[in-house]
Formats: C-alpha cells, structure tokens, sequence
DNA sequence: CTGTTAGCGCTTTCAG
DNA sequence: CTGAAAGCGCTAACAG
C-alpha cells in the first residue's frame, strides 16, 4: 500500500503539501502541485478515505436506508442519486430488513457514524425503532406514518390520492369499488390512509361505506394482490371497481381480474398507487397515483443537505402533493 | 461522543479489557466481562467502526455495485442481502452510472477500500474499466460481458435461454420471430449473446436468418421496447413472434402489440428473459427465461466468501444454467 | 505558500 | 488473564 508519505517523499515536499493538493483546502503552488501530482500518478496513490474519515470526521457519503431493494424503492433510489452526487457526495443503499434477528442493524449508531447524513424510509419501522436512532445526525424520514416532531418527515398525500382514484371511477360509473390492500385501523400509516381517502370519495358521493370491502394483503406483493382479488371473486361479493393501494398490488388484480374473465375497464375499473413503470406499460394501462418521486426526492434531499451543511433550522413534516394520472383501466381513459 | 476509554473508566479496568470483551479475541473473566458490559450499556457505548477500520482493516462491509438500483438489480440484491449477512457481514449497494464522469468513482480503489469485498456488475463497464479495478480486493464480477481472467466470474447461460425461448415458439408455429433488443455485433455481451441463440434456434429449424429481424432498443427500457415495437409495426415488416432481450423490453412490446390490436398469444407470441415478478402477472403470463436468481446470487457470495476467507484458488468463471417458464403470451403455455 | 506537531479511536504487540 | 505503549494514514492548527 503507498501512502501520502510515499508520495510526499518521492515528490520531496511535506506529506501537509500532498494534502493540500489533493484535498484542495490550502493553496499550492502551481509548481509544487504538478510535482506532487506527477508523484500521485508514478506510484499510483489513491487517499485511504477511512484515515481521512477518522481524522476529518467526514466521509462525504449519504445512506439511503430501505426495508428491500426493489421496486419502489429502487426506482426513487435512481431519482435521489444524481441530487446527491450533485452535492459532491456520493449514495450508498443499505436494507434494514434482510432478516429478523439483524432487522435494526442498518439503523445502530456504529453503521450510522459511517455516513454524513441518511435518508430513512420508514416502512415497516415501528415509533420504538424511530426512538433508538440517533439524532445527533443529519436525517431526514421518508414514508407514510406517523414519525417522532424532531424528525425531517416527507410523506405523501396519501388520503387525498385515494380520494382522486377513487372519485374518478364513481365519475365514470362504479358504485361497488374495493379497497385492495387496505385497512379499517386508523394507525396513519399507508394502509389506513389510503383507506380513508377511499371512504371520502364514496361519502362525498353518497355512497355506502361496506367494511366488506376493504380487503388487506400480507405484503404489499403482485402475489398477495392476485390471492386477495380471487378470494373475493370467489366469494361473490359483487364489485365493480377496485382500488389497489399500490401498483404491485393492481399488477396482481390484473392478473386475477385476466384469469377469471374480467374485462378492464368494461366489467370492473381499476386505479393503482405510485406510478410505477409498470403501470404505463401494462394494458390497458393502469390508471396509478403518481407518487412525485422526482419532487419527494428533490424535498428529502434539499432538507438533508439543509442539516448536513450545518444551517439549523426546525424539524418540517412535509406533505407531498400527489396527481391522478388517467389511463386505460379507468373509463375516463384513452 | 463516548470512547471505549470512557468505558474502560467507568468500568475500572483498562482500554484493552474493553477491546477485547467487545471483538472476543482474547477471553476475558466473567467477572470482568459484566463489568464492562454494564458500563457499555450505562454509558451507550458503540464502537467506532471507522477506527477500528484503519487500525484492523476489516469493515464486515460487502459492497453490491450495479448500473442502476431498480428491476434485475434490486432484485437480485434482495437475494445477495441475506447470504452476505449470513457470513456475519453487512450488504451496502453502490450504483456507477450515475454520470458520464462519475461512472468509475465507485470503482476507485479509493472507494472499495470500504468494503471486505466487492461483488461488480460489470454491465456498462468496458475492458479499461475492469483493468483499471484493484485486484488486490477480493471481488466477484456478475454479468454478460467478457472480463479478464484474473477475475471470479458469475455469468448466465444467454444464448442457451436465447435458444430455448425462440426454439418453443418456432414449436408452437411461428416463423417470423423478432429479435427485439438483440444486436447483431459479435462483442460476447448480453445483445448479442442472446441474439445468437436466437440465431441458433432459427438455424436448427432451417429458418432462414434476416438481419431486419434484429430490433436492438437504447437502453433497454419499457419505453424504448414500445418504441421499437412500434416501428416495426409501423414498417409492415411481417412477424409472428417476438423473443424480447428482457423481460422490461418485453413489456413494452405487451404495450405497444395491445395498442394495435395484435393479439398474444394468437397473432403473435412474446417471449422474455429474466423472469422478474412482471412476467408472472401481466396477462396473459409472460414466458421468460428464468434467470435463476437465487443460484447466481449463491454461487457470486460462495466465490466471494472464498476470497474473504483467505482461501486462495484460481479465479472460476461460471456459467449459470437458465432454464425457460412458459406461460400464456405463448402457445405452450396455459 | 510550506512544514511541524499532535492526535482522531481503535487494535496489535509485547510485558507483566 | 490484564495492561502499557505504539501506530494505522490522514488532516486541524499553528508556526515559519
């Protein structure tokens, strides 16, 4: 391994001058520094950027902390990427959840202290879990719960985008619409929000609300989403419109919806959550909630660059506006 | 922040006793250990990884380096994540695309300093790129390119799957099957690979092999395999089949067929490669090329573990069987 | 602009 | 089994 020193040798200045020409914090003189840079280059010199860590207590890399690596949170990983690198830093995924017994070990301050600053998506953490992070550190919440006030929070406007879904299928026709993947409790967490979003629209419109058709799924899977669909196929409750409380969860609607005969939107209309790819691709084109990845990335990031440059500023709790983008699996679609 | 030398105060006993109750290298007495244990829990105690990084050289940090975080690579991740932590270590994700010119940053010796080891997505990386990555690390390359020997290698079987797919659709009647993200260049890389087995199953049934059949898309996204797709409907070139490089492309060519009225299965057959969750739930079933996720993901950790351990061995290069899932966009299927 | 000194928090080595 | 000393490679602070 060569280290400064090698190079400080070999270029015959102090191992201070081959700092301050790498790190750019002193002025070097244009002589001196082509020295050194010609030195850097001879012996192949690459910094050690644990001792810098250690020394400079900055590692110039932020931590976006999800529950799986997939799908949602792999697409707004991509969008949260450049905006970091255009702060001069660079992103890092870890997962919190790969298995039980090592469920928190991405949140412990030891792996934490290796980070600058770190996006959470609270997903699948409980208030207890919230409590044991460390808030000395730059840190910004992403997802739809309820979080601790001293926290930086963006969520989206998940009762409204339920809303908008599910008036825009009682515009063009539905009565009987289910709500795939949510739930009667009221913790304001993604499942429960959305639903009340949902029960908004009926109200508003003068409808009904039948607990009945609130139907949960384990885990948010296209696989959950087909099951849950057919059990309610099987069961004979009559329907004609589902609302998916994600895009994975429609994808599995469609699938059961194809299976057993059910034409999209003649027999049943249908509208997702989040946007995803999949949705403008899957025919007839899922109707979908977009989610405003590209603005809740922008959001995080600007109020975790707002701490990790050190200007304080109290906790916001924002909430991201959402819009209903119409497809071919509603009828008021192409 | 609380230093093991605090620790070793409060527990009377010296920096060392702490060190080495925490890392268990050397015994310590019981008495001893609780000691300092009820100190590390009275004061919150957690070790400084970043020291004992530059001190011990050792991170328990494996790095997942990939193009972009979403579909094949998050997926993937997801199985990775479990086997990495089962060794004892931790996984991070790090992506390299993010820009032209920071396309090689995380692949700076620099930067892999952090890491136990590496496993590499060479997709998108060149030969200079590859010559230019440490080889001192112990590292695992996964992807469809060549590389150099010196490197442990996990690739699949592409002109096998490519051969596989477009040989059951050539069984169930078609004759004119598009090669729709597949280049006609020999560089050993996934287009081209999967078009030879393409070329292969067209040859083995004494179909005659024309380049126009051979669509290659930009970046192999939804958006350009429905643009691709359209093109070609567009041209009237007359086809029967389309054998999709993956299963993204794939789904944009279910997009664009369904927005011209062709029908899948009947007027044409689809196959893809890859076998994401997508396939399994777009009607009618997409047929695909199962990649074997979870195989490659335990071969790439078994040779990197092997590295980490010390054992010394001759770099392997491995090719992963495939093997092809039929379901309804085929003839085959149900 | 350049060099000297000190020390980040831990673990390796060696002595008791 | 426990402790004291040394130093991993780098940069903050200060002196020249």
């Amino acid at each position: 391994m060569v280290r400064m020193a090698d190079v400080a040798r070999e270029a015959g200045v102090s191992v201070m001058t081959v700092s301050n020409v790498l790190s750019e914090r002193l002025p070097v003189a244009d002589q001196t520094r082509a020295r050194v840079m010609a030195a850097v280059e001879a012996l192949g010199y690459e910094v050690n950027l644990t001792a810098r860590h250690l020394r400079a207590g900055r590692t110039d890399t932020v931590a976006f902390v999800v529950p799986s690596f997939h799908d949602y949170f792999g697409e707004l990983a991509d969008k949260i990427a450049p905006l970091i690198e255009a702060g001069g830093r660079h992103l890092v995924l870890e997962r919190t959840s790969a298995s039980p017994e090592h469920e928190m070990a991405a949140l412990s301050v030891a792996r934490l202290q290796f980070y600058d600053g770190v996006l959470l998506s609270v997903a699948g953490l409980d208030s207890d879990d919230l409590e044991r992070v460390s808030s000395s550190k730059p840190i910004v919440l992403l997802g739809e719960r309820d979080v601790p006030d001293r926290f930086n929070h963006v969520r989206l406007a998940n009762e409204e985008g339920a809303r908008l879904a599910t008036a825009h299928m009682i515009e063009h026709g539905s009565r009987r619409i289910l709500a795939l993947g949510c739930t009667l409790d009221t913790t304001h967490m993604m499942p429960s929000d959305r639903r009340i979003g949902w029960e908004r629209a009926l109200r508003d419109a003068g409808i009904d609300v039948d607990p009945r058709y609130v139907v949960p799924v384990a885990n948010f899977t296209s696989a959950d989403g087909r099951d849950a669909m057919l059990d309610v196929i099987a069961s004979g409750l009559p329907f004609d419109g589902v609302f998916a409380a994600t895009d994975i969860v429609a994808l599995g609607a469609v699938a059961a919806l194809a299976e057993r005969g059910l034409r999209v939107p003649v027999d049943v209309q249908l509208a997702g959550f989040d946007n995803l790819d999949v949705a403008r691709f899957v025919p007839p084109g899922l109707t979908s909630v977009d989610a405003n990845h590209q603005g809740v990335a922008e959001t995080a990031v600007g109020l975790l660059q707002r701490q990790m440059e050190g200007r304080p500023a109290p906790a916001e709790h924002v909430v991201a506006p959402v819009r209903l983008v119409v497809r071919g699996s509603t009828r008021g679609g192409a």
